[in-house]
DNA sequence: CGTTACTATGTGTCTTGAGCGTATACTCCT
DNA sequence: AGGAGTATACGCTCAAGACACATAGTAACG
């Protein structure tokens, strides 16, 4: 199947949705649960980016089908809250981060060879 | 009304689109058409993303209604295609798109730190 | 114990925007 | 004249985020 096909190479996933990279970005340091994965977005942009729960929830639900995420069963500190579901990264989600990240680092490169990152200070 | 707002603060208007933010690119180094637009991402990403036509147009009259992008009467070169419509950034535009790179800065920022840009040399 | 705030996951609904096809028409080359 | 390429634009559909709301467990306080 085509599905399998897209499985296979990473490349065609791209490109993420920011918010869909942000939260494999906060996987990188391992797995967690979904609201940590909120918080963690909002601390690593400094508030600049706030998942909203039905954002974050379907967004997951989209990452595990899509094989980025695998959720684990175990449970990282011992009488952790029942409620929580764990997620964690898997190669291809890994992988696909990958992709992802240099295919910005080529966008963020080419605005920097044009200026746009030296011109102005502040906001 | 919240219009001026948003067009007031370009922080507001983040994140952008991956093709939105490719357009603005485009146009760092100068007004373009269209078509050469479409070209010019092309060229830049090595055939990696191809604008469709009808999300090329669209996404810039939206970009023309958002303020980021202005339509120029003057065509750089006499005699050019008269069906030709050149778009050039804004004030607004250029501020954004730097804010845009900046938000993208920090997220390949934070991959690099997690070891995402080191670890895998192909895909 | 009851109340309140916070933690945690999830659904319903609306709107925006991209993908893809198609329409239209002009330009350039042969 | 005919065809490839240039150039803009619309119709339709689907994916995904915003926001509101639902549900329920946990923790602190009195």
């Amino acid at each position: 199947m085509s599905q399998e096909r897209k499985r296979a190479d990473p490349l065609h996933l791209l490109p993420l949705t920011p918010v869909a990279f942000e939260i494999l970005l906060a996987l990188t340091t391992g797995e967690r649960h979904g609201y940590a994965i909120m918080r963690a977005v909002e601390e690593r942009t400094e508030g600049r980016t706030s998942l909203h729960a039905g954002t974050l929830y379907r967004a997951l639900a989209r990452l595990l089908e899509g094989g980025l995420l695998e959720e684990r069963d175990e449970r990282p500190q011992a009488g952790s809250d029942e409620r929580r579901r764990y997620y964690a990264l898997t190669d291809l989600g890994r992988a696909v981060a990958a992709a992802e990240a240099r295919r910005l680092e080529s966008q963020v490169g080419a605005a920097r060879d044009h200026g746009l990152l030296e011109g102005m200070g502040g906001a």
